[in-house]
DNA sequence: TGCCAGGCGGCGT
DNA sequence: ACGCCGCATGGC
């Protein structure tokens, strides 16, 4: 067992799991938190000053990216006060522990299109049960879990597969992706387009539109330069904004004009501080 | 109960 | 380019 101890002022483990960028995580006793990604699995929890993540020797280093430990979160933090916009100040002087998480290319793909028009405790539960039928048994702290399936796991079964577990309409937009990964699209080849060009292509995938595509350029590329913006976020644009731009690809732009790189961080301190309340 | 959820594809204009 | 509609399901 490996530990990573981190200084915890720009580092909330709750907080960064609570904004909506992640799935596959429960409560564990004491405050802590079981996290599981791609075939690994981590327990993260704050005491003190501190943030603690408890995984498997070998994996200190895949769970130090995945929490974006390189990145001074600290020069975000400030450039984004030094805005002088009230509900974004108050935005992260709550969140200001809220991280991007470095997550894999494929698992947020997937995620993301069962998240369409669809609420987060049920996201969770249908993410859950892909990880259970179709995905590998392993273990951790003595506790069972399972890996997100590999593409040729998710290409194996069929619509009525997907159907069966509660996906509803988007079980072909999986299936159709899973077919075409398994055949050789590669998410990887990707990376060299840039964040714009990215976007597109990635829109071209069945059941990917804007807003599936903003979130996984955001958090499976880390691109902070995207802007998603779902139920949540334009109700916060037009409540707490005053905004007039009349659909989402304008309220984007709006949100990248503004905020530039920093527009994906601003954005979760923002889905964060609407969905969690003011408090 | 009825409205809503980290929307998208298809179609008409 | 833009707006509208139907869509599966279940959380609250």
């Amino acid at each position: 067992m490996a530990i990573i101890k981190f200084n915890g002022e720009y580092f909330s483990v709750k907080d960064t799991l609570n904004c909506g960028q992640v799935f596959r995580f429960t409560d564990a006793p004491g405050d802590k938190f079981i996290i599981c990604t791609t075939d690994k699995c981590a327990v993260c929890y704050n005491k003190g000053d501190y943030a603690y993540i408890e995984c498997n020797d070998g994996d200190e280093d895949y769970f130090f990216n995945y929490f974006d430990l390189e990145r001074d979160y600290s020069q975000i933090v400030c450039y984004v006060q030094q805005k002088g916009i009230k509900i974004l100040s108050d935005a992260v002087t709550k969140g200001k522990g809220v991280r991007i998480l470095n997550q894999d290319k494929t698992e947020m793909l997937f995620s993301f299109i069962v998240s369409q028009n669809n609420n987060i405790p049920r996201i969770k539960k249908i993410i859950d049960s892909l990880c259970k039928k179709l995905g590998k048994k392993h273990s951790f702290n003595g506790q069972d879990y399972y890996a997100f399936p590999t593409v040729q796991a998710l290409a194996s079964v069929d619509e009525d597969f997907y159907k069966s577990i509660g996906l509803g309409y988007r079980a072909g937009y999986i299936k159709a992706t899973a077919d075409l990964i398994n055949n050789g699209y590669s998410l990887e080849v990707l990376t060299a387009l840039s964040t714009k060009d990215l976007k597109e292509e990635l829109k071209k995938l069945h059941g990917v539109g804007p807003k599936v595509a903003d979130c996984v350029t955001l958090f499976g590329f880390h691109r902070a330069d995207s802007f998603p913006v779902d139920t949540w976020i334009e109700k916060l644009y037009y409540q707490d904004f005053s905004g007039t731009a009349k659909n989402r690809n304008h309220i984007t732009n709006y949100f990248l004009q503004e905020f530039g790189d920093y527009s994906g961080y601003i954005q979760q301190y923002l889905f964060h501080y609407k969905r969690n309340g003011a408090d």
